[in-house]
DNA sequence: TCCGGCTTGGGAAATTTGCCCGAGCTGCAA
DNA sequence: TTGCAGCTCGGGCAAATTTCCCAAGCCGGA
């Protein structure tokens, strides 16, 4: 049962921020078509006020403490594929975004766009289509992105081992002797595991292996 | 001059989401007293703005690109010792807390406070009163306690800074250029980080970001 | 005033990265 | 069976970065 009426787009807030959420909620009212019918301040909560109220659109940041968004995403997804996401965040790693597009959300805006693009990406989304700022299309393309599911599908089973042990902090020496592997055969690993991923950075790498829960922090 | 009027406030709003902002905005007007006369979205365009409207309070994020937060409430007071800084952010670091009092600003709110503790912060700033949200108060209660002092206390603010935004997954090049450094000086801090903190290896560097607040995964 | 710490960067050697390559293995499909 | 494709493993080499050491300016405290 959708809260939609025959004239208007019901959209659920998730920020873990209650005045950054107010201020969304002021911004989307304003438009007259767009309501906001719940909010929910972290990734466990989202689900609930989801079945609670099919709204038609999910606005959300996937930067929130406790589970991820990602993992937020997935959820909501997994029980109801018709579900609408918008990822409304302040990131803009072209990880993340496959990520979260990966995970099943139908929209990536960063908080640096115009209100005007926020709105408009929130009917876009509602009406099926898929939709990303300005931003965020520019970073996707620089990165000339590969058609996958998941980042680590793309990974093979050494690969994932060794950025596990990265992630956890090991150097690359202690890395090749704990798999009897040369420093030179880990480092091209590295350097594999990055170009694969589109990380462009070792901190990329390791929020990366965090958010696919390879490692913990 | 001051634009505030006989029953309001005038507030100058500072932060670089444009949404955001927006949103501050209709919070804060629908209060009656509360006035925005004027936004930046950059800490360089923070003070001009300041000159330009005199406004009584200034309510910025510490965490733009450009310019430190910080280094704008220097700027702001000291060409004008009676400004009212209310900073309002989403961080919630002892260091960063205290580094902003020192700078001058006279409240610290962050943003997972009621929009009701936002105002009212604003208000109690605006009569020259030192205002802060209750999870401020208590990360500074608690750091007054510990008798082991947060790793980040090694830190100074400026390697602080550039800590967040390498764990974010900037690039040392995307560092320089944002707090307008050379790429020299950035990668004197990131080995000077290493050598304080004790961190081998950058994953390590992002899991203690992590663990310390700086940084979200 | 002097000392110490922060900030900013230069310099130079050591190390790592980025990207190319080949070779041995396995599985899979024609 | 042959052959292709993908993973694993490493060499090579230029380019970039990291690692240290140093210096100068600034500011606050003793």
């Amino acid at each position: 049962m959708s809260e939609v009426t025959a004239t208007g787009i019901s959209v659920l807030l998730v920020d873990d921020h209650p005045i950054v959420r107010q201020g969304y909620r002021r911004v989307l009212e304003s438009q007259g078509d767009l309501h906001v019918v719940a909010e929910a301040d972290n990734a466990a909560d989202a689900y609930g006020a989801f079945k609670a109220h099919d709204p038609d659109v999910v606005v959300l940041d996937i930067s929130m403490p406790g589970a991820s968004g990602l993992e937020a995403i997935r959820n909501i997804r997994a029980r109801s594929p018709r579900a609408r996401i918008l990822v409304f965040t302040m990131h803009n790693e072209a990880v993340l975004v496959k990520s979260a597009f990966g995970a099943g959300a139908s929209g990536f805006v960063t908080k640096s766009s115009e209100p005007s693009a926020v709105v408009n990406a929130i009917r876009s989304v509602a009406r099926g289509e898929r939709a990303m700022s300005d931003d965020i299309a520019h970073v996707l393309a620089e990165d000339s992105l590969s058609p996958t599911g998941s980042v680590l599908d793309q990974l093979g089973e050494r690969e994932i081992e060794i950025l596990r042990q990265f992630a956890g902090g090991s150097t690359t020496e202690e890395i090749a002797a704990h798999l009897n592997l040369s420093v030179k055969t880990v480092q091209n690993y590295h350097y594999l595991i990055k170009s694969k991923t589109g990380a462009r950075t070792d901190a990329q790498l390791v929020r990366l292996a965090a958010t696919c829960g390879l490692t913990r922090i």
